[in-house]
DNA sequence: TATGAATGAGGGTTCATTCAT
DNA sequence: CATGAATGAACCCTCATTCAT
């Protein structure tokens, strides 16, 4: 299940017609349910087609295997993640435009865009995600940053202090995932918790506000 | 695999004698080496054994079964993560004793530890951890931190500018944690960089001179 | 296998179309020839699919384990009883009304029945009986000797001079079984002769004729 | 297990000394209680001998294996039954030789001392019964009834009515054994009740009091 | 296109037995 | 004599995948 060879990724079909990506949906849906519910050894073939009401054969269809499901609900799941706060994002930094003032700690709703994000589905996420690495995908998981990264990008006025070179914005969005990784992993009960939101947004700013390392040459 | 409830942990059988003993790391050695690198799908109690050189039913005399090799798998890890920075921590603190003088920034020198040690044995350590989180035993991977911590305690003199909240303290360690996980897990060549301590010098020390929020009710 | 915890009876699959049908019964014949050629420890899910010429994953598609099979078999077996004797019995008694006269000894016609049925693959029945005892499920050995008795209590004039208690009725059923049992276990070579025959009968005449114990206050 | 192949039944050594005779003692009564509590499943040499409180090899150093344990505790059990029944018998018999006039029903002591005898160990008797006609040693089982009737035919004034064939005693030993067996099967609480004797009674009484078949010529 | 019965390789685990101590 | 660690064959069962309908 975990090997990490390479994985087709496309999927078999590009569903053209509505029912087909109805088909797809359906099938992600029930996946993501079994995974939740279940666990990593709940995930068969068979009883994710039987919860999406179709056949295996009809999952098969859709997609080259087991680890394609898997791979598409990961992705699906960072679709969420880059949606959810690149609109959060968006929404405050229009605010801020609109009325031509300061919008409210952008930064902090990226942030509770993020907790709520990570609240839901938590096992279904941490398994997923490990998965799209087992194939080898890992570096798919950028993929909400660079998003957010580009919205930020597109904002000429600062809405840190300073620029952030890449390596710097690889260390805070990792270094974000992994506190939200770890408290939505029930460590704690952090998740819900105003305080918790708050030591985020301190880390961010106090981070996000050093001067920086001098030019490194790697 | 991945189902929630809790494993039975201890080792059937409490090896006393030095043979057993070598024979209980003969096999932890042998799955390190077989996860590192097959995978979780090639970690089979089969491969294990006949990697370790005993018979299989060998592996079931000292281990509960597969999980319970996993388990012990991943403590024996989280006692290396714990042993070196601490390692690495005394040093520092006791150089700065005999000589008088500051310490040359012992926290650089726990996260050098640290990167080294993300350095080996990525999958493995991953996987491994996974299985302490699906087994239930998620709250032992703080146990290196809460090592380092006591460490830390121990040493009135502040090491940070401020003590550490447990909430502050956790959000610091999951977060350096997943910095280091994401730059072991391939995302990024960053690990082995001088650049890439230098974020994480900077990120902690940044994050721990902050004032701290005012005390939340929660 | 001897533990008594009650095991799930029913099939996996309700077979409701006719080649379904036809593979359980295919399945079952296998389990019995197997049973009988290579007693219990030949018994094996793998060793039963292939003599029923299927893969072994279809065996339990059509049965919840090994266990189950062993029941289903000792269920038809039990059914074959019934319905020998009962058919034995009903022809005599047809054949009575039918000429008006009584009928050649009823009761010889059931012995011989079930002698006849004994006779045949006696390895395998008492292993599958077995089985359903270790399964809790050892009352239902009853169900022949119930077949019988309703045949009969639908018989007003009276087959026997008395009716027959259930305690009697129990000692009389499990008397012949162990009779049978006995002889067809091998121990001698009665079982097809006229002579033993002969004995079951009269134990039978005898033992029915009994006045009956005076009612006990048990 | 249950395979039928002829074993080899005499164990590895007689042993002759005393301590040797104790420690045979000793895992057979380790085994019947193992067999009595777990099922033939639970009957391993390792649990036995655990049980027995001495090593695996000590145990294979006073039997063959497996099954001639599980014969000789067979055979002990059916000595049990032999001497229960014979004592009683005797019992009755010399009481009546002693004191000049009729024993009070010697077949009703001899009945309740089976009866007694079967109440103790039902499933651990029933398994090691199994297992010796699985071995091809069935025709041991016949040893108890062989001691009874050779204790009868010891005393020439007729203990019942007219001496019995030996077809007769065998059947009527058999149908016996088959009620007991069937009511120590619980399928009934009939074994400890006096209305059960009584029927017991009244079988054996009203089977041997028939006039006798026909010399069969079989 | 959709189905689901069928497959068989392979997984985890047990246990009768041996042999070096 | 006694031990018990070690063995490996074999068991039961699952599941990703296919193919005839």
């Amino acid at each position: 299940m975990g090997t990490t060879r390479q994985v087709s990724v496309p999927e078999r079909r590009i569903p053209r017609q509505q029912r087909a990506l109805a088909k797809v949906e359906v099938i992600l849906e029930a996946g993501a349910q079994v995974l939740e519910a279940g666990g990593p050894a709940a995930f068969t073939t068979n009883r994710v087609a039987e919860r999406a009401g179709v056949g295996v054969s009809t999952l098969y269809q859709y997609f080259d295997g087991k680890q394609a499901v898997l791979v598409a609900l990961a992705r699906r799941e960072l679709d969420h993640h880059a949606a959810a706060v690149t609109q959060a994002l968006s929404a405050a930094l229009e605010g801020r435009a609109s009325n031509g003032q300061r919008a409210t700690e952008p930064d902090r709703l990226a942030i509770r865009a993020l907790i709520e994000v990570y609240a839901a589905r938590r096992n279904m996420r941490r398994i997923a995600f490990d998965t799209l690495v087992a194939a080898g995908l890992g570096q798919e998981l950028a993929r909400p940053v660079e998003a957010v990264a580009a919205l930020l990008a597109g904002n000429d006025d600062a809405l840190f202090p300073a620029r952030l070179s890449p390596l710097r914005l690889f260390v805070l969005t990792s270094a974000m995932n992994g506190a939200l990784a770890a408290a939505a992993r029930g460590d704690a009960k952090h998740l819900a918790t105003p305080a918790f939101e708050e030591e985020l947004v301190s880390l961010v700013r106090a981070y996000a506000a050093e001067p920086g390392a001098p030019p490194s040459d790697i």
